[in-house]
DNA sequence: TATTTTTACGCAATCGTTCCCGATATCGAT
DNA sequence: ATCGATATCGGGAACGATTGCGTAAAAATA
């Protein structure tokens, strides 16, 4: 029922010649003549000849092809890490495959194995959450399966990581909140086995402490999905907001984290800064236009991308292992907005 | 270099049996006995085999995973529906392969001859803004490769389309803004090309000579990259809020029109929707979280990823060539927000 | 002219799997 | 005991492409 591709079995019929004739000439390959070499080539050309990728890849054992695992691509963060990746890989004649964990363990691991199945070239990813487990990627690392780590890493696997500087992050957003005057800073975080939550709370911690702060466990709640189901932010900052002392300011730890932590104050009627102030990791484009515009900590996720994908193609090309794997961490940025302003500065027109 | 895995011949080799007789086995075929098929299924399960697609691809034609093409993945309406056709896929035993066109002829030519050469059983495509001739799809779906058309279809093209009612929500879009007082409707366009374009512009007409207000043409501005580029979306308003008389409301025809648009006002110091009223498409998620809070028209981005991954597959797995073509039209959602909220209401405390 | 070297091409194996067809064995029936 | 039927399995081709090896013809050398 489905159509048939031309073949180069069918230019050997049409011209005479053997597949491995045709073959030679279209890869250019030694022992050819330059004239069969252009027979075959302006006939290719004619009849629209593609080479069929599969049975490369059956041979060969690899597809030109490097695989994605993000939690979701409708987080701006990921999306925009996956802009960075193609652009790299498309460069290098890559073709890229995308799929999603949505935060779950299972579907971490068929997506995996079927990357692996598909003979994709390599992997970057960005573990779900819910991981506790690795050997599932460990396996094929071990297995010579080239991956790279962004975003989420596995400190474990001995690999190319790329990450943002989650404590540097966390501490400037921190003391940002400090210098403006907020004095009770809970911290909202994502799921506690991820790198990158204990590394944003030591950020958190380490600000507080160096401006003589007191740190409180008690002020910080995690989300063990992320912040993808609105009822664990909720529930999370019905605990935070009623403590005692007061908390006057959130930082929060991942992006969904603080638009929901939004939500819930526009839900409840809590006015942002002048009863809470809030700062939060986040790739959103349109925080800028956000009621009140939200301060953010902003990734550089193209960037984050770009490097992964090249790291990628670098271990899939090297001819011997690589040994040496650095770690690539680049600078998260702060944008100040009204979200975190002082709540003295009674200022009614902002900007 | 790269690890192998375990293969039917390894299973055949271990057991004493041909290949013949393990791939029976496991396909569960008939004239196998009892006691070789349990002999070979353990083995399999105990070194983990699994089948490798790329050879079954190669054999049999089709690879069980169905290509998709839209424009952006980072637009909300796509990552949405995307998800839907996930959902679908997964349940059928289907895999999905995700390309962005980024709104280029090149790409898009490019990715569907990715997908078709990657033996895809179908293809989910929304045409790029660029798109104008479309005959590398049309000669694809002639050779038998399923396609269903979704939110940008191709009228030409005689398959399965699946859609928002765009006219009925730009009509609605439209009155609502009448209604609520607004004079001068100016809209914000995206392609002319596209169908979805015509249709919205379309209803907006119709709403305005339904109420009595005369369609005037000078009040539609076009966006040939579809907001993609802000530049774009800045001449269009430079030249729309210059208008005698002058402009109070604009009806956006896309996400990134609809987006744009505000971060335009916001630039300009536009009060909306004192100064100018907006309602546009969209998906994103906190529509209501931005300042003011948007009105929107929003698309069953989910459900319509959904129905278009059923009747692909119904196509693929279809019997006989289907020719009765249905089109599905869902209809679109108003969200009445701040954003064209009556002007001579005065109350300050919005909700 | 005879021999060697080079050139240019075909043959066949390979990748992992399925499936048609042929082969063998077992069993019941005559 | 012999034959046919059936059950069970192996051999080998096929999918599309690459490639080492063998070999014929052409070219170069003696």
């Amino acid at each position: 029922m489905k159509f048939e591709a031309v073949t180069i079995k069918d230019i050997a019929k049409a011209l005479g010649l053997s597949t491995s004739t045709v073959s030679r000439a279209l890869r250019d390959s030694y022992e050819i003549s330059e004239e069969t070499k252009q027979l075959v080539l302006n006939y290719a050309k004619e009849i629209n000849y593609r080479p069929n990728p599969i049975a490369l890849s059956l041979k060969e054992k690899r597809s030109r092809s490097i695989g994605i695992i993000v939690s979701e691509i409708a987080n701006s963060f990921f999306s925009q890490a996956i802009n960075g990746i193609e652009s790299v890989a498309h460069l290098h004649g890559y073709n890229v495959i995308i799929t999603q964990s949505k935060e779950s363990y299972e579907r971490e691991i068929a997506n995996i194995q079927y990357l692996s199945s598909r003979s994709v070239d390599g992997c970057i990813i960005s573990v779900s959450a819910e991981t506790k487990d690795y050997t599932h990627i460990t396996e094929l690392y071990e297995r010579n399966l080239p991956i790279v780590c962004f975003d989420r890493v596995i400190e474990a696997l001995n690999t190319f990581k790329v990450t943002v500087n989650s404590f540097e992050g966390a501490y400037n957003a921190t003391t940002h909140l400090i210098k403006n005057g907020f004095k009770k800073i809970a911290m909202l975080s994502g799921s506690s086995v991820l790198s990158i939550s204990k590394d944003r709370l030591s950020g958190y911690r380490q600000a507080l402490i160096d401006n003589g702060i007191e740190f409180n466990e008690n002020y910080v709640a995690y989300c063990q999905h992320g912040g993808l189901i609105y009822e664990e932010v909720e529930a999370a900052l019905n605990y935070l907001l009623n403590l005692k002392p007061k908390t006057d300011a959130i930082f929060a730890g991942a992006d969904k984290l603080t638009t929901n932590c939004m939500r819930y104050c526009k839900a409840h009627h809590i006015d942002i800064p002048k009863q809470l102030a809030l700062i939060g990791f986040s790739n959103l484009d349109f925080t800028d236009l956000l009621c009140p515009p939200l301060s953010v900590v902003r990734q550089p996720a193209f960037e984050m991308g770009r490097i992964s994908a090249e790291l990628l193609i670098k271990m899939i090309e090297s001819k011997r292992p690589i040994t040496d794997f650095e770690s690539k961490i680049l600078p998260a940025e702060i944008y100040a907005r009204a979200s975190t302003e002082p709540i003295n500065t009674k200022k009614k027109n902002e900007k």
